[in-house]
DNA sequence: TTGTACGCGTTATCAT
DNA sequence: ATGATAACGCGTACAA
């Protein structure tokens, strides 16, 4: 079924029959229904490439991700599609993996298909040295970019993103105050936002003059993996005379590591020992105690991004950067 | 950039730089050489809307899902979307939520992209009547349909799924064996495999001789959500006269729920109460006691998936239905 | 209000 | 081994 067939059983030109199907408003009401009836009969449908390749746009946009399991990232892209579906965008996946360089090949493979825009879902599509991010200035050139949880200044690239910094200030200085001054800060890596939780947290103790806080700072290594062997890594960092009685982690897994930590050293929970996770993921319910965390608006973010991008495609003034701020959900593993 | 600026400036014909993109035997080895050097200086891809309307397959693969941040769903669509990645096709995402009728419209929604293919995840998609079905072999009729993890038989529909029945009877034949003979099956939804793993329950029990065995099994109903509100909900089974040492659910999100109904209770795990879950999803190390579970090869499932569409794609003869089974993965909510 | 004819970037079939 | 050219299905000036 092409549009020749339709136009042929309908007596009319390819012209009218795409008229209809573009909506204008310059057909006959009687044709229209005419058209209309035998489109139906006969369960036709534009050939999509066909279509994108007299206009220039495919109304398809590309999503890169790391991970479309990841936890985090599978609930962005999830909200991405449903909000994108709605606008009458088509989406394709694309999950590049965490190392950058191969990133870079995505991009381009996911650029040949011609899509309309691109969202890069995760603040690791951003690098530490201004020449690792080069590769996003130069997609900018062809394509918005559409960055999810990062801020990256470039002309035609628009962040969405949540406060993390101010949020873990917020967080830890709430700890703080209830009475908790020796807290350790869990994290595994340093993306975007990884850097700025990380820095809400030093602020905060600063702020507080908390006098040695950076001891307390633990990074777990790349090579430890499961929730168990992170636990073990904590005790034995505790047990180098590294005493504290909160754990402030960067997502909610190393947050229920803290608690397993905790559970293994026999310490009550938030009695002894205080946590708060990042991120109010389902993990927070299943953890016994339920793990209080940090929101960061998951879903107000991915619809804020999808608006953006329809206003950008339509030609419209958009902010280039947009920032929600999150807030705490108390749960069982604090107590204030 | 196109192909035919590529020619312009390599001095050939258009039909010699589409032989080298295609890696047609057929062309110098000198002009072939000439041609890559000028396509990469100039970064040059196909458009592949073009090239799909001169061939008729487009090389894209619609993944139709329920959720993908399910967590179960999510992994499947990352390693379906991996594995077709490595294939060289490109997969369209579309989420259609829970409910039969929307999803047809969805169906018909991504069949007009023309995608070559179609796989279904999760066996929600397969209705008990068979009635319901009926869009299925509507569109098999159009492109091949792969459905993950259930069985539903037609021509031009291929079906990769995991052994849940056995899987389940094996599990529960188990845990009967290690000496608890009042055994909890709990779960949510009837989808396909939500169907075969109730029967392997039934049937391990029936094979064991168990009295009144029906009356332990229970339903959660759907408006009970949250694993505080689901264990809660057994609690009040429990105290109905109910009585049980081991539980087994139809996923982890339940074997939790099972986990902190029995914390609630002042049950020691597992020494008054086994707990089995399914699905060895991440959820079962948040667990605490950790999760034993059920794993059904998702990973492997998906690979199988992939590499029998591509056979199928590539005209060659295929197994309508590949069964894997699954195995127990043992952790800390049994002893046995 | 409707129709004609061209262009979009490829692939594939002929010739050469 | 290479080139010319006809599809492929659609949108859209421009004409009528």
């Amino acid at each position: 079924m092409t549009i020749y067939d339709i136009s042929k059983k309908a007596g009319v030109s390819i012209a009218t029959v795409s008229r209809v199907l573009n909506g204008s408003p310059k057909v006959k009401e009687a044709t229209r229904k005419k058209i209309m009836d035998i489109i139906e009969e006969n369960e036709y449908t534009p050939n999509s490439s066909a279509r994108a390749m007299g206009l220039k746009a495919m109304r398809t946009v590309g999503i890169l991700c790391a991970d479309s399991s990841d936890i985090f990232l599978a609930k962005a892209v999830y909200y991405l599609e449903q909000n994108l579906q709605a606008a009458g965008y088509e989406s394709i996946l694309c999950c590049t993996g965490y190392n950058l360089d191969t990133r870079k090949n995505y991009v381009n493979l996911i650029l040949s298909k011609k899509v309309d825009a691109l969202i890069l879902v995760g603040s690791n599509f951003i690098g530490e040295a201004e020449q690792e991010n080069q590769y996003i200035k130069d997609v900018s050139a062809k394509v918005p970019v559409m960055i999810l949880n990062a801020s990256y200044h470039h002309d035609n690239v628009y962040c969405i993103l949540c406060d993390d910094m101010n949020s873990m200030y917020r967080a830890a200085s709430e700890m703080y105050d209830s009475g908790i001054h020796d807290i350790l800060y869990l994290y595994k890596a340093l993306s975007y936002s990884g850097h700025k939780k990380l820095d809400g947290f030093k602020a905060a103790m600063e702020n507080k003059k908390v006098k040695g806080y950076e001891k307390l700072i633990l990074r777990i290594p790349e090579e430890v993996s499961g929730l168990e062997n992170i636990a073990d890594f904590v005790s034995d960092y505790a047990t180098k005379d590294h005493r504290f009685h909160g754990v402030i982690a960067a997502d909610d897994e190393l947050g229920i590591a803290a608690v397993k930590y905790g559970q293994k050293n026999g310490l009550s929970i938030p009695g002894d020992l205080s946590v708060i996770g990042y991120n109010n993921s389902m993990l927070t319910e299943c953890s016994t105690p339920e793990l209080t965390s940090i929101d960061n608006q998951l879903e107000t973010l991915s619809e804020c991004l999808v608006s953006t991008l329809i206003g950008v495609l339509s030609g419209r003034e958009m902010p280039q950067k947009t920032v929600f701020s999150g807030s705490l959900v108390k749960r069982k593993t604090t107590d204030f």
